[in-house]
DNA sequence: CTACAAGTTAGAGTTCACTCTAAGTCAATA
DNA sequence: TATTGACTTAGAGTGAACTCTAACTTGTAG
């Protein structure tokens, strides 16, 4: 398929898709004769995988690390098994610390929804003319 | 308290914290005669709160409208109260997104622990010499 | 009294992750 | 044949959130 074709799919701007190639995140992808790029299910598959890494906050130096071993071949599949656990760790980390946050959310949601109760009962007194 | 003393309580620098008054994240902190900052307690709240819509990935532009709200004054409890609730909105959305994501990791994770095992055994067995 | 650590300001610099521009090529349609 | 639109490249520009610099003043320990 075609880069336009592959930024309706994965939502990517073909200026992003390019420079992820530039940075070396997606392998240098094969040209058709008049040197448009063309893309795979693989590519797909492996965006895909990235987005996840992506939606789980990992930096771009790091997705380049992990694209540059799997590029290395399966000599680098204990390394980059232990990339990714440590990442898990991180985001398990912050999973928790986001729930934590969302609670504390809640709470002051709960104290205006009071207290605007509270207003709205002085108000109706008050108010009464 | 000066400003050495909050940044090892918050853990921000001493530039964090004026760059947060500067664009009025924090309220002016009253000056000693000299003029250095000192807050007091409630800055000290004010900070941790900020730091859960942090953790929260809450933009500086939002925090600002919630921060210009809050020196508004009790009238603007509603506009406050619905903005929190817009945010959580959001947090839940990308609770949900890293718990998948979260997912897709130990399942590769799995994967690569597979593949070693396999390797190992077949080492194993190629390897008796 | 002298160091020196900690504070002040305005404003410049950095990093990240894109995002866009300019100038050009190529493929399909009216 | 002319135009339209998708593609190519190298490289410049953007916005967010800090982070640091320079030049200066102030407070405290020896």
């Amino acid at each position: 398929m075609k880069i336009g074709e592959l930024t309706k799919i994965t939502k990517l701007s073909s200026h992003t898709l390019r420079y992820y190639e530039r940075i070396g995140l997606l392998p240098r992808a094969h040209r058709s004769s008049s040197g448009h790029r063309i893309y795979d299910e693989a590519t797909l598959t492996w965006l895909e995988f990235l987005g996840r890494l992506k939606a789980t906050d990992m930096s771009i130096k790091e997705m380049q690390l992990y694209a540059k071993m799997r590029q290395n071949g399966p000599s680098t599949e204990l390394e980059r098994q232990k990339l990714l656990e440590h990442h898990r760790l991180k985001v398990r980390i912050k999973l928790a610390e986001i729930k934590t946050s969302l609670s504390v959310l809640d709470c002051k949601i709960d104290t205006y929804a009071e207290s605007i109760k509270q207003k709205g009962k002085t108000n109706g007194r008050s108010n009464h003319k």
